[in-house]
DNA sequence: CGGCCAGGATTCATCTGATGACTTTCCCCT
DNA sequence: AGGGGAAAGTCATCAGATGAATCCTGGCCG
């Protein structure tokens, strides 16, 4: 075994033991190091992977501290490398989210309050309102968002977060076919939403398997290369544009 | 941003324009790390931070290399955190394995080959015959494996996957109970493959789906604390029992 | 001519030591 | 008692050297 593996399994067998408990602050470099018998080197890179799959927060000039190891912490390291995926692999989550939206709108049907009722309505009178697809892009992840919490279950509505941030990374809206699609994609948002206020979860759920349904198939026929950060919102002059 | 911020994004930047490709050696760390204008050290924690999501692998001695960049290589990287999580936020993740895995029948039940359904079949024959608690925990972790496959997503059945697997750490049927749940788990399975042989994708999604229910009440009422490596050996007095 | 093998070159793995940056704590001064 | 600043603690980064695993090249032998 690898001073790096054993560095990085000793930590998490110390996580997984309770031995180091949520949001506690790790031993120092030097101590833990030495603990372990790796150099700090190897024990920085260990940490570096643990930090990465969202297990632990350094912090400079403090400490590291173990996360609250809530799903969503752990589920949240997938959104910085899905957007690496290759589409042909990404048609293969989409079946995956498809299945998820369908039960989150079925079960948020089942459990709306009024209140829901009121913020998705009025999201969607937002959505037709605006002529920025980024602005619409917004306020539709927004959307399904809302109807993720109504159905209290924050693990799920954090990977289908993740799902969706992919998605728009392609940005349909913007294409010259945007208008209709946007069109298309209110009318889906009206019948989901109408689903939910009027509690009905079978509804509801084959509103929500059919909106998804019908952006994969955008995303099949037209396939735009995704590009890292196209934005514009880069702030940093850092000297990234040299790509060949 | 740091020195490691800046090879990490660098890096993956790299990787997302296709300036490396999936399979692709990148460059040694001395030139890579000169490019990035970071030291190695700094460049290394960040490729370690890219193994840790699977997205790159390092080779003593030859190379580091990009993955394959297919969904099963970023969701494997789950499996290792997903033993830390906290019972309480498993229970959300069964929620979703419960979805999934009525999904994964449904679709199997749809599409089954004869081959298929004498596997599953044989697989619940070994299950029926053998008393090691283990070997029936490796079949039935297969028995849904083979479903799964049959769905035709390798991404949902490697996703399952991981979940099934931080369920087995548990080991229910190693408890006082374990043969009594063994015989309802089997019943369950003969339900779930005969619906799949019969080619009924109604009955398949609730057999299935009452499965996992089942384990998931299991759970609920047992709670054992899970122990990294539990065989049952771990003297130590680190008086770890401590969770509210 | 072809296969084997030995040694060098390449590359990642690890350790050591030193310095800088940031945060927190605590004591001194007002 | 409160504010300010020094000092300690901790992570961040760099540089250099050595070890280990792999790959490649060229020569040797059959």
């Amino acid at each position: 075994m690898s001073a790096v593996d054993k560095a990085f399994h000793g930590l998490r067998h110390m996580i997984a033991t309770g031995r180091l408990g949520a949001g506690e602050r790790i031993p120092p470099e030097a101590e833990l190091g030495e603990e372990l018998g790796v150099s700090r080197g190897s024990l920085r890179e260990a940490v570096r992977m643990l930090a990465a799959l969202g297990v632990v927060e350094p912090r400079h000039g403090s400490g590291t501290y173990v996360s609250q190891l809530r799903p969503e912490d752990i589920i949240g390291s997938l959104s910085l490398t899905l957007e690496l995926l290759p589409l042909p692999g990404l048609l293969e989550v989409y079946e995956i989210r498809r299945v998820l939206e369908a039960h989150v709108a079925a079960k948020a049907a089942a459990r709306r309050t009024p209140e829901t009722v009121r913020t998705l309505f009025s999201l969607i009178e937002a959505m037709e309102a605006t002529d920025d697809p980024a602005e619409a892009s917004e306020l539709d992840h927004r959307f399904h968002a809302e109807i993720a919490r109504a159905a209290e279950n924050p693990t799920l509505a954090s990977l289908l977060a993740v799902f969706r941030a992919r998605s728009r990374k392609y940005q349909v809206f913007t294409l010259p076919e945007g208008p209709e699609l946007r069109r298309k994609s209110d009318a889906d948002h009206r019948v989901l939403a109408t689903a939910i206020a009027d509690r009905d979860p079978g509804s509801a759920a084959g509103a929500a398997e059919a909106h998804v349904t019908q952006t994969e198939r955008w995303l099949r026929a037209f396939m735009p290369p995704v590009e890292e950060g196209a934005q514009g919102r880069e702030k940093s002059g850092e000297a990234d544009g040299a790509l060949s």
